[in-house]
DNA sequence: ACTATTGTATTATGAACTTAATACAATAGT
DNA sequence: ACTATTGTATTAAGTTCATAATACAATAGT
């Protein structure tokens, strides 16, 4: 786990944010222990209390529960995870076209751009 | 103009970024001079400060500059927009697809679910 | 039974952000 | 010359965020 945190949003926000990620990706698997709030902060250098905020703000979602002294754990329901997968994806990709087009480009320009910019980063 | 704000991140940053681009986009034409701080706020809602440290902000990017009395104006440089334009792009369709990636989604995959979604959005 | 580990709570401190209320210097427009 | 408008600066207050230093209750593991 690589953690990548900067200075434009709340860093328990940031946080919350990529595990969310992680465990819609399938890097942490559904059933899954998660390290205690004590290593995950030691892992990411931040405070406990910050790593604390941003696990409690991700078990809003239903993503993760935690069992008083045993530990955090991801969810089992792996339908959940899948169904928010989806949903997720399609609100980046709708907020992406937006700010896009707020750009001047359209999606078709978009689409375009896209193809372009995977065909140069190939060399 | 219409302001679209929220607290996941600093306002005067939100605001900076999104007259940012409205220039890049051709809203606000080259050497257009821009309302002034203080009905901008106005506009938005926002205390006059505040915008006051967003257009500074944007100064910084050289995209405006101020005229002590007679008002703020956009560059003329045309050139310098359409090269922001096109940086700018391109980083947004980078952040977007490293993003769809620590999802899971392959760029082709990416490619695929925009153009399905576009495709589910004409109806 | 004992102990270490777990999530959680509390209090304090400092920084960043936002609003508010003013004030000032420069100058465009009259 | 006068006046209103411009960008800009200052000071104060309140909120959120992050860190720090502890502390507590519950329980898994021994």
């Amino acid at each position: 786990m690589t953690w990548n945190l900067d200075s434009s949003r709340p860093i328990y926000a940031q946080i919350a944010e990529q595990v969310h990620l992680d465990i819609i990706s399938g890097l942490y698997q559904p059933g899954t222990k998660l390290p205690s709030v004590r290593e995950l902060a030691a892992q990411a250098k931040v405070n406990p209390n910050t790593m604390q905020k941003a696990l409690t703000e991700l078990e809003r979602s239903g993503l993760v529960h935690s069992m008083r002294t045993s530990g955090r754990f991801i969810t089992e329901d792996t339908d959940m995870i899948k169904r928010m997968k989806e949903d997720l994806a399609a609100d980046q990709i709708k907020e992406f076209l937006e700010k896009m087009s707020s750009m001047g480009f359209q999606p078709q320009d978009t689409l375009q751009l896209i193809e372009k910019i995977l065909r140069e980063e190939k060399s």
